[in-house]
DNA sequence: CATTTGTTCGACATTATCGTATAAAATACA
DNA sequence: TGTATTTTATACGATAATGTCGAACAAATG
């Protein structure tokens, strides 16, 4: 089926993995999410969608080595691809465009 | 099951039929989502997301009246509701919360 | 070996998408 | 003139892709 680059989380799960930078992690992950945009998910929904999105090719993950600290599994950091900015850029400008077509009676209406 | 408030293809058409103001319908919100973004659906798609952007309260519809044209049936047309334009609101907000996070890094990789 | 921290798995809900069926208005034409 | 045909649109039914959970499993460390 054909389909469009990013669905509506994949999007925000991708930035924020751009956002994280080197300690991209699902816990760190979901906590950036949470801060950011005020949306709370569980921890399986993060992994499902990174899981995801590394099977389109727009992340790439490597698993971390063991740490000094408490205790827990290893953590598996993502790295945005060239590919995933790439689709970020694209869904940014359409969305721009979109935005710069409407009227400025609606925008009004907005409070813009 | 908890929602967000917008799919990403809820998003297009809804920005599409704030765009076309007074002339939104069926046919004339499809070519216009394909001339702004570049996509290319079908009637019933868009049919099927305008449905269920109306159930959700974000879009108001009236039948038209018959028009002097060549023929066929009556459009519905389609007005965005004050909740519709808080929704695009709200998504454009987090969104550009997370642009705005993205390190300069990033962001020169991507030709910004 | 119990605790802690993280990731995988399996299941189901919601959205995205299509193809086909229908509806209704305007015209053609017998 | 009244019915078949063409045109323009919407409605319906089905399936694929995404979104979301809860619970199972994995691996560090004291």
């Amino acid at each position: 089926m054909k389909r469009a680059f990013l669905g509506e989380f994949e999007e925000v799960v991708l930035l924020t993995v751009a956002i994280l930078s080197d300690a991209a992690y699902g816990v760190s992950i979901t906590q950036e999410i949470e801060q950011k945009t005020g949306r709370v998910v569980g921890f399986s929904t993060v992994h499902t969608t990174l899981q995801r999105l590394a099977e389109k090719g727009y992340l790439t993950s490597t698993m971390g080595g063991a740490t000094a600290e408490r205790g827990g599994r290893r953590k598996r950091f993502f790295t945005v691809t060239s590919a995933g900015r790439r689709a970020l850029q694209e869904v940014k400008q359409v969305r721009e465009e979109l935005w710069s077509a409407l009227p400025p009676q609606t925008l009004q209406l907005m409070g813009g």
